[in-house]
DNA sequence: GTCTATAAACCGATAGAC
DNA sequence: GTCTATCGGTTTATAGAC
């Protein structure tokens, strides 16, 4: 029994990853989380921009989480590469292709007109970055390895998601996980370097 | 002296590149680009719709272009990595981090909202594919390996725009070439395959 | 605090003068 | 082919009843 605010700020975090952000109305935010117009702006004095900002942070750390539950269960990182790749990848056909990064699509929308959203989507993938770091130190990476490791991960995942999303196929997942252990592979064992 | 239709197409391609393609108006662009707003559907009678379809083809046109101009003075796959991420972080930082790829924002955007685009979209990046993998074989590399290896160079591009543009710096795209570069290497010398 | 009504501005799109 | 005026409709935002 969710409340008011949290029914709308989930609402509007399926509607941005969808729609993006100027193209969601609030109009349609209400009507999607059946509450009264009023409420947006009895929560969020600042408005769409105030809302944007909490839904950015909140579908940012639930994200975070997802994603820690997949590399949580791996014995290292190659397998972690494995299976988050394989997660991303049903998620995308399951939900016609919707269902990527929750962020991604606002994120580069706001990039260059909005400061204040620019710095929450910044912030969310700041901590992204730290939290798969942290998880490749664990697998035995040296921090400055691990900290680009996990920079690569997600680079990856967000690129093979524009094309895996416009194309409606998964070829860019697959040829991401390839190079994303390329690169695992390559500071495990540095013969080159 | 360009003519008012490729006028209002260029200041379109740069407008969507920075806001989007709902957060861009037809009044900012005719505003933008000089012309009456009567133009816009004079030249494109289906409206901000076919302006958009055919903004995502000539930008997708024009950035495969000047991508293939680097690409071509490479004596090598590594080189060519190499010089291409180099020149992508120049160009950001050059122009506020405002100009990465020109369709990645609209693609997202449209991917679930507008099939028609969508499959623009879809078209420009499957050139992309061809163009980069038609150069890889051309470096030596089976075709097969080719196309996943152009594959990789353009995720990986589009992934790290999205974390470059968001935090202001380059670490991402860094961490994505040296991604690249393995994949790369791991191809040329397979010792673990 | 919940909800409705409405304001003021803006949107895409159209009509029609020139 | 250029340009302006304007139409509905929708937007964000606010005022105020309950």
């Amino acid at each position: 029994m969710a409340g008011t605010k949290e029914r709308i700020v989930g609402t509007t975090g399926e509607l941005f990853r969808r729609q993006g952000y100027p193209g969601t109305g609030l109009k349609q935010i209400v009507a999607a989380a059946g509450a009264p117009f009023g409420s947006i702006y009895h929560f969020f004095p600042g408005g769409k921009q105030q809302l944007a900002a909490e839904v950015i942070r909140t579908s940012g750390r639930a994200y975070q989480q997802l994603v820690e539950a997949i590399l949580d269960q791996a014995p290292d990182a190659i397998t972690a590469v494995e299976t988050g790749f394989a997660a991303a990848a049903e998620t995308l056909v399951a939900t016609g292709y919707a269902d990527a990064c929750p962020i991604a699509t606002v994120a580069l929308e706001v990039a260059s007109t909005d400061e204040t959203l620019r710095e929450a989507t910044a912030e969310v993938f700041a901590a992204w970055v730290d939290s798969g770091a942290m998880r490749f130190e664990r697998w035995g990476f040296a921090p400055d390895d691990a900290r680009r490791l996990a920079t690569v991960l997600i680079t990856s995942l967000e690129g093979a998601f524009v094309l895996c999303r416009a194309a409606r196929n998964t070829e860019a997942l697959a040829a991401a996980a390839s190079a994303v252990r390329a690169a695992v592979r390559e500071v495990s064992s540095p013969e080159g370097r």
